[in-house]
RNA sequence: ACAU
DNA sequence: GCATGT
């Protein structure tokens, strides 16, 4: 028979040492950020729990303990990548047509107030979505904001830009050459220069459509 | 299927 | 329903 462990809960509903873990669960179930660790007996737990978790947790950090001992934080609290980031700039496409009328924006994600815009005669949904992203790296690095995060709903435009291509299937003709000059300049930009600002994906499905979205849909 |  | 893309 294992030896009955002792649950300590930094913070929860209701802190304190548990003997049991259902009991200890029922404290962190629900609580965004709980702080809590197991522990082999009563004595070590409730030392734990005396020093607080941010004591406990930095001794922790300087020992060559496994990581599966260090105390746990909710995996509900952690996902940074489950929270919008509002300090950064959001940016959408939209053409009436595809290929169609094409523009596209950039936003600031809290307050929607426009940044830049272009639009082009012809163009698909996807250009216009890379040409934004790139459109708003070469405008961050002008304002030195190298850091500032960029958010898109683009699978496709997110990877055009990791591989610093523009992977379009549009025809390349007399009435699409201006723009085919453009997304030439776009890549150059990415050849020449480093991307340093953060590409998030916006969660539509989450958090609703895109603050740059041009509402047509 | 997923993202537009 | 159509199209752009992986
Ligand atoms: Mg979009
Ligand atoms: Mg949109």
């Amino acid at each position: 028979m294992a030896k009955k462990k002792y649950y300590v809960v930094w913070m929860g509903h209701v802190p304190g040492v548990y003997t049991a873990w259902p009991t200890a669960k029922q404290q962190i179930d629900g609580y965004k950020g709980a702080k809590y660790k197991s522990f082999p007996d009563r004595a070590q737990a409730e030392a734990a729990f005396r020093r607080g978790f941010g004591s406990y947790l930095k001794q922790s950090l300087g020992t060559k303990a496994s990581k599966s001992s260090h105390p746990r934080t909710r995996p509900s609290a952690v996902p940074s990548s489950e929270t919008i980031i509002g300090k950064s700039i959001s940016v959408d496409a939209a053409c009436s047509g595809n290929p169609g009328k094409m523009e596209y924006q950039g936003v600031t994600t809290v307050g929607k107030r426009q940044i830049f815009h272009q639009a082009f005669p012809l163009g698909t949904n996807n250009i216009g979505e890379f040409l934004a992203l790139v459109h708003a790296l070469a405008f961050l690095q002008k304002q030195e904001q190298p850091d500032l995060p960029i958010y898109t709903d683009s699978k496709i435009a997110m990877g055009w830009i990791k591989k610093g291509k523009c992977k379009t299937t549009l025809v390349r003709n007399a009435k699409t050459e201006l723009l085919y000059q453009t997304i030439e300049k776009a890549e150059a930009w990415l050849k020449e220069n480093t991307v340093t600002n953060p590409i998030l994906k916006w969660k539509t499905k989450v958090w609703g459509e895109i603050p740059a979205d041009f509402g047509r849909k």
